[in-house]
RNA sequence: GGGCGUAUAGCUCAGUGGUAGAGCACUUCGUUGACAUCGAAGGGGUCGGGAGUUCAACUCUCUCUACGCCCACCA
């Protein structure tokens, strides 16, 4: 025996694992074979492996390995992502505790301190991956920020931009003041918070009233620290109220600034007064109303810095008491909110909210209570500041248009297809995606610009870093001939400069361009007067990065050697339309070509991809929108998307909850193919998993039982197949368990096919379990300790076969178990030529026996009963039985002759006759056409055996009335189909013939 | 305010236009060698409520209820 009595999955899984890494077995040389290609997820490089991970990836896992044994060149992408908010937050916490902060260190090195963190902790995730058994092709490992990477975020920034699809815009953004940089929309989350609704008196200026006779406008808001920069109040145009002060001033209480009442739809005459106070610079309403006001975004008051601390706006308005205050209480300190509410009281310009309460006394509050939608930043986790700066932004619009069309065409095929409308939804409504971080590690922004962009003239908005000196007049008088605020975006810096020089030369004469750090040490040096601005012009980078998605959208076609791997097309120079189909050899808007026989040629577009939903938006319509855009074909053929795994009680897992479930504690105490085939069994389209150890454990006892089934094997002296096909067998179990391993392996085909991993799961699950080990195993036992040398002989061939075919079928879902048995039951033979992880895979190829199916069915339903009618009888299962046949014919006879070593072991049946019962109390038993009578000398309990066959003469009575009824409704026997008209009466003879065997049986016994 | 999903055995979940299945849990029995991480036999569901379509509905349509998720600028 190699096989120890007990399986230890810990023992064998890091040894396989190394093996197949080593060996280069992930990714075999396979150039000519069909490609097959699915690109992982890259995880955080913060990242470690959650049990979400653990899902997603065990489905790749599966899919890849499945593949890879149909012999396809299967490419399993892997890499990591910088994550760039999530991986500077990490290293400045680590600083923090240090007593350091990073603005301690330059850009540079601080950049540097990243990378060296990379090094040294980034990446655990990729041997937790490895813990779990997926066989990507870490040989070709990427990252987002490798030199690959690198050169494709830079031709995609600046092909968008010389395609007029990204560009830089002043407008308002979702800026996170913890971070202190600019977000998307998507990675704001709205929470509701429980907070005020305050009423004030704006009072009319120049002694107008309103035709009520009131000197003021009542206006409500949640924020009325805002007000220190309102520049507007908005009715609506229909509003009878407010008509006569369209057009007039507000006297603003605390800042005494004047502005107008406007008329605008914004405003809604529902609610509150009717009247609204606008911010432009603070809320994205109110942005949009003070545009319509005829604001330039470049007017609108600012009165926050990055850090959401008041600061004096443009027109010195905000009383100094407000300076530098936090917008709202944080840590117990009251802030410009709490100060604003007090001041407008002691004015009097709040109107208190009423209530009564319980004794029927009137009660004023300042504020009446509400419960805000409120935004928070996902990462920095507090709430967030619109703020007006200056950003890139993606034309999303125009990049979502084929992406839309490539679902609805079908070249991208979307499973669960309930998930298509989300995916219309959010592509139809598209807004503009801002690329734009203040921060130091991501890919920075390759563009560069000149004077202009930091003269005077223009409005500083506060933005990083910060600013907070004055440009001297000088320097605007001197400059005032250097024209626009000119970009230049560029690939490299050399051609930036080359850039500058041929503009400003043709503008300007030529002037010497010289690069400077960044925005705030191109001031410096002009301020410094280091720089003779009459002969040398300064040109500054822009400090930002681009957002994490940005790159990573890219995944698809940028790890697989784009743009490295492109070469002129050779057919025309023609630009070339999005084909959005499966066709090869994509080519770029450029004029370029996948290289022939590359993997960008060969791997583009993938096959599928897999994710969670909760990333459609983030990642895969991304991927959707930059493949097509600059592949000219969808990045994946089909997208699956599946759910969440929830703790075991449905909640989400989260660390704060307490509730978050490790999965590689799970693979310590299971075994990772345990974990496996859990995540596989629960997977069903559309719908999150719960966790659940029992079944976890449950697949561990599955692995275990075939572990004992090759053990038993083993034992008697069945081993790794001699053939790929199936072996000549004659004998009927031999022929059926075939026939089963057909049937088996035509549902898990078609079950992965349709990304149905449960079904396949379960599929390969009970055919293991309940046919071969329940039911083979133990018929064969006679077989293989009989006198009969063929037949033993053609049965240890077949059982060894159909072993292996369950090796092979099942290692996709169980990797390590498989691969170790694969080898072990090969031992004694002289070992296998391959790994199994490279092995084929079957394919269906004989017919399904009928006859061989019929028989075996008889054999186990006969079997069956007769353990049912002892345990019902109160005999001890072991104890032996005659059996004898009424109503027999030949073929009966000759089916319980071949089956006699069968009945008798394992259905405890000696013999079988065909010769009429003795008299007396007899248990009867009813198959098919025949009644099989056990005679059971004296201790039979006559009454219960009555009870017996009257629950099952009941049970047939009670089928065939009901088949009967429904026959007699003519609707039905017009109407229905056919085939279930004769089904019908089909099964109405089998169960009345059925309930006169039970009936005259019952007669037998008195 | 829109959109989506889910409601099937005690629990977790499959499922098909023709009178319901799995795993776990539960009950009873079982240790002569593959396996007690096991075997055998069982009990248990009017498939969320209502209406409709159909010869026939757990399965299709509508509606109600409950729960969950996503998106959205209501001050």
């Amino acid at each position: 025996m190699t096989l120890d009595k007990n399986f230890d999955p810990a023992a064998i899984e890091a040894r396989w694992y190394a093996h197949w890494e080593q060996s280069g077995q992930f990714r075999p040389e396979r150039g000519d074979a069909e490609p097959f290609t699915i690109v992982n997820p890259p995880p955080n490089v913060t990242g470690s492996l959650h049990i979400g991970h653990a899902l997603d990836n065990t489905l790749q896992d599966i899919i890849i390995r499945h593949e890879r044994m149909k012999g396809k060149d299967a490419l399993w992408v892997v890499g990591m992502d910088h994550a760039g908010i999530a991986t500077q937050m990490v290293v400045e916490r680590q600083m923090n505790e240090r007593g350091e902060k990073r603005t301690d260190y330059s850009r540079e090195d601080f950049v540097e301190k990243v990378w060296e963190w990379k090094e040294e902790s980034g990446g655990a995730i990729t041997g937790q991956l490895r813990r779990l058994g997926c066989s990507m092709d870490w040989s070709n490992e990427r990252f987002t920020m490798d030199e690959g990477m690198n050169a494709a975020v830079l031709k995609v920034f600046v092909d968008l931009y010389n395609d007029g699809l990204i560009y830089r815009d002043k407008r308002l953004v979702n800026w996170d003041p913890a971070l202190k940089t600019a977000i998307s929309d998507l990675e704001v989350e709205t929470r509701d918070v429980k907070g005020g609704f305050w009423h004030f008196k704006y009072p009319l200026a120049d002694g107008v009233k309103l035709d009520n006779g009131q000197d003021y406008i009542e206006v409500a808001t949640t924020r009325p620290e805002t007000m220190l920069a309102d520049m507007a109040v908005a009715v609506h145009p229909s509003d009878e109220r407010y008509q006569s002060v369209i057009g007039k001033e507000i006297e603003q209480p605390i800042t005494g600034r004047r502005f107008r009442i406007v008329a605008d739809e914004h405003a809604d005459p529902e609610l509150g007064s009717g009247a609204v106070k606008i911010t432009p610079g603070h809320d994205f309403n109110d942005f949009e109303v003070g545009k319509r006001a005829g604001f330039a975004a470049a007017e609108m008051l600012n009165m926050f810095d990055a850090e959401a601390n008041v600061c004096q706006t443009e027109d010195g308005l905000i009383p100094d008491e407000y300076i530098g205050l936090h917008r709202f209480k944080r840590d117990g300190v009251d802030g410009a909110r709490e100060l604003v509410v007090q001041r407008m009281k002691e004015l009097g310009f709040l109107i208190p909210h009423v209530t009564k309460s319980k004794d029927g006394e009137t009660v004023e509050h300042d504020a009446e209570p509400r419960t805000i939608a409120t935004p928070f930043g996902d990462r920095g986790g507090v709430v967030i500041e619109p703020w007006l700066t200056d950003q890139w932004y993606v034309d999303a619009k125009t990049l979502a248009q084929p992406a839309i069309e490539a679902v609805k065409s079908g070249a991208i095929e979307i499973v669960p297809k309930t998930w298509e409308k989300t995916y219309f939804n959010w592509m139809e409504n598209i807004q503009p995606w801002c690329v734009s971080r203040q921060l130091w590690w991501g890919h920075r922004i390759p563009a560069w610009y000149g004077p202009k962009a930091f003269s005077p003239e223009e409005k500083l908005s506060p933005h990083w870093p910060d600013l907070s000196f004055d440009v001297s007049d000088d320097f605007a008088t001197a400059n005032s001939t250097l024209l626009n605020d000119e970009v230049f975006v560029s690939e490299s810096e050399e051609d930036a400069l080359a850039q500058a020089s041929i503009y400003y030369s043709d503008r300007i004469g030529s002037r010497e361009i010289v690069v400077v750090e960044n925005r705030l040490s191109a001031m410096k040096v002009i301020l410094s007067g280091e720089l003779d601005l009459k002969k040398t012009i300064p040109i500054w980078r822009d400090s930002d990065v681009l957002d994490t998605w940005f790159s990573s959208a890219l995944w698809p076609f940028a790890t697989l050697g784009w743009p490295r791997d492109l070469v002129e097309e050779s057919v025309s120079g023609e630009p070339v339309e999005p084909r959005l189909s499966n066709e090869k050899h994509p080519s770029t808007s450029s004029g370029l070509t996948a290289k022939p026989g590359s993997d960008l040629a060969r791997h583009y577009p993938n096959d599928l991809l897999i994710s969670g939903f909760d990333i459609l938006f983030f990642w895969d319509a991304r991927m959707a929108m930059q493949g097509i855009q600059f592949m000219k074909e969808v990045p994946w053929k089909r997208l699956y998307l599946h759910g969440l795994v929830r703790a075991e009680d449905g909640s989400k897992m989260s660390k704060s909850k307490g509730n978050v479930v490790d999965p590689l504690g799970l693979i310590d105490e299971y075994g990772a193919d345990a974990l496996r085939f859990f995540m596989a069994a629960m997977e069903s389209q559309g719908r999150d998993i719960k966790m659940d150890d029992k079944r976890v454990e449950g697949y561990r006892n599955f692995a275990t039982k075939l572990w004992n089934a090759s053990r038993f094997c083993e034992a008697n002296g069945i081993g790794a197949s001699k053939t790929l096909h199936a072996p000549d067998a004659a004998l009927p179990v031999n022929r059926w368990i075939i026939s089963e391993v057909t049937e088996t392996l035509a549902s898990l085909d078609k079950a992965l096919g349709d990304l149905r991993f449960d079904a396949a799961a379960n599929t390969i699950y009970h055919f293991t379990w309940d046919r071969f080990c329940d039911w083979y195993l133990e018929l064969i036992k006679p077989l293989l300790q009989g006198e009969d040398k063929a037949a033993a002989d053609e049965t240890r061939a077949v059982a060894g076969w159909v072993l292996d075919q369950i090796i092979v079928m099942l290692h996709p879902f169980m990797p390590f178990i498989t691969e170790e048995l694969w080898h072990s039951m090969a031992a004694e033979t002289g070992g296998r030529e391959y790994d199994l992880i490279v092995a084929k895979w079957p394919e269906p190829k004989a017919a399904v026996d009928k006859d061989a199916k019929a028989e075996v069915d008889w054999l186990i339903r006969l079997i069956s009963a007769v353990r049912a009618a002892k345990v019902e009888l109160n005999i001890a299962p072991g104890t032996k039985m005659t059996a004898h046949v009424r109503d027999g014919d030949d073929s009966l006879k000759d089916r319980i002759a071949r089956q006699s070593a069968a009945l008798d072991r394992v259905g405890r049946l000696e013999s079988v006759s065909f010769d009429p019962a003795p008299e007396g109390a007899n248990a009867q038993i009813v198959i098919d056409g025949a009644t099989y009578v056990l005679p059971l000398a004296g201790a039979i309990d006559v009454d219960a055996e009555k009870a017996r066959l009257g629950k099952a003469l009941e049970a047939s009575q009670k089928e065939a009335k009901s088949l009967s009824g429904r026959l007699s409704n003519p609707n039905f026997v017009e109407k229905a189909k056919p085939e279930a008209v004769e089904k019908a009466r089909a099964d109405l003879a089998d169960k009345e013939a059925e309930a006169e065997r039970l009936q005259a049986a019952l007669a037998r016994l008195g």
